[in-house]
RNA sequence: GUGGGCGUAGCUCAGUUGGUUAGAGCGUCAGUUUGUGGUACUGAAGGCCGGGGGUUCGAGACCCCUCGCUCACCCCA
């Protein structure tokens, strides 16, 4: 074992894994930069009260935030989210709305780590602000969807749910109180401690022993306003529409408080593992009111990138691919000729790599091959004393050729095109 | 934070009831006469057996502690 490690919950991504994180990122960015968001990059650091904010009961913000108090007493925090940075940027700067936005960068929280959890870990998203209408909900959802039939997924499910407007919820979590209470000897220890911080979250609890109690526990459907109603069926109707199924799921809560009307989650298929919800997210009237702000309505999501990847992974989609170049020089002359001539191509826009430390032309052959390069590009002392190279095709049955030296780069591209 | 499993070469793993210089495959590097890859053969490098303490004549194997990974709870992406 080396003397340093990563700390846990965190690791390094390498290559070739790296360069299928930057397709990932590539892909989502398409994906709504074509609907007309653009990228917001907000810091990684933001004063803790704008986390405190959006989730007093949320162990996310009460028990996991990576704070502390910087060189100029200010208490901060890693981000454990964008959502929150996103709307306090939109106090700061009031766009003009709607707001549409996308980010992509990793996000912090102190759990224990396993599988698909790591305390430092990345999300893409995006945020919509300042518009009401439902089939924006409908808009963000779909894109999520688009995002995964990009990725080739086939098995994503889409649950959703509602938890009305403010006043229906707080009426909700109070029938919940007290059913709950009422029925307090049948629930799991840990639900009872749950129970005393946010009944809501007990509908979360995935203890067998709790299913009974919760299966008769009152619905939020049962507290809809009708315009809480109205919204949630234009949400339906919309996806509907669009032939995006989905699973109605009445115990689908959202882990963070802000949450209002619509919220969703996207489940792997594949997944059984605790760590199955691959992305999710909702409405949140409301949050750029508790950061300061007028009321503004607002809505997205986030997906977290390593369970998307391990969802692709289970499905054979969207594979990790090695990092290739088109050309190899071979080199047997010191290196200077291989200095210069992939300098060259470079200039010209062509991929190529080479070896060093002069190894064998055996050696840089199977180096040659590795690269996944079409073609090599061969100089040896006959070659310099002739001013000529040698072009070898190592993906085809093409004879190699010896060609004069000025004939290089046109060479190359007529061989490569 | 709570509980279970695991921790041997870069990677995946073997290591018999504790017994002498710790093994394999893959990978890496180098060779298989003359300047040429993918196959084959040969060889080499590479391990304080996660770390610390203990039991023992003797520990990779047993015990304790610790660190890390992992699974579940919790939480959530």
């Amino acid at each position: 074992m080396p003397e340093f490690q990563t700390s846990p919950g965190m690791r390094d991504i390498l290559p070739p894994e790296s360069a299928r994180w930057r397709r990932f990122v590539a892909a989502f960015a398409e994906t709504v930069t074509a609907a007309g968001y653009g990228q917001i990059i907000p810091p990684l650091l933001e004063d803790i009260g704008v986390f405190h904010r959006v989730g007093e009961a949320t162990d996310i913000v009460t028990k996991e935030m990576y704070d502390f108090v910087d060189k100029g007493d200010r208490h901060v925090a890693l981000r454990p989210e964008q959502t929150a940075s996103v709307c306090r940027a939109f106090v700061q700067h009031r766009p003009a709305t709607p707001w549409k936005v996308w980010y992509s960068g990793p996000n912090f929280r102190y759990e224990r780590p396993q599988r698909g959890r790591y305390r430092q870990f990345d999300q893409v998203g995006i945020e919509v602000l300042g518009a009401n209408d439902p089939y924006l909900d409908v808009e963000v959802i779909a894109l999520g969807w688009n995002f995964f039939q990009r990725l080739g997924l086939q098995q994503v499910h889409l649950h959703l749910n509602s938890l009305g407007e403010p006043e229906n919820r707080q009426r909700f979590v109070a029938a919940l109180q007290e059913y709950f209470t009422a029925n307090i000897e049948r629930l799991s220890d840990a639900s009872k401690t749950t129970l005393a911080k946010n009944a809501l979250r007990v509908l979360d609890s995935k203890r067998p022993e709790d299913n009974d109690v919760i299966a008769g526990a009152p619905k939020i459907s049962e507290f809809y306003s009708d315009d809480a109603r109205s919204h949630f069926d234009m949400v339906q109707s919309g996806l509907q529409a669009l032939n995006i199924p989905f699973t109605l799921n009445e115990k689908l809560v959202r882990g963070l408080d802000y949450y209002r009307h619509t919220t969703f989650e996207f489940v792997g298929g594949t997944l059984d593992s605790a760590q199955n919800a691959i992305g999710g997210g909702g409405r949140y009237d409301g949050l750029v009111e508790d950061l300061g702000g007028p009321p503004t309505g607002g809505i997205g999501f986030a997906l977290g990138l390593d369970r998307t990847l391990i969802a692709c992974d289970d499905e054979g989609v969207f594979a990790s691919t090695a990092a290739n170049v088109d050309v190899f020089v071979v080199d047997t002359t010191g290196g200077l000729e291989a200095l210069i001539v992939t300098q060259q191509l470079r200039e010209a826009g062509i991929s190529c790599d080479r070896s060093f430390e002069s190894r064998s032309m055996k050696s840089q052959m199977k180096a040659a091959d590795k690269s996944g390069a079409r073609i090599a590009i061969i100089i040896g002392s006959d070659e310099v004393a002739a001013e000529s190279f040698v072009l070898r095709p190592l993906r085809s049955e093409d004879q190699q050729v010896t060609l004069p030296r000025n004939e290089l780069m046109t060479s190359i591209m007529k061989a490569l095109s």
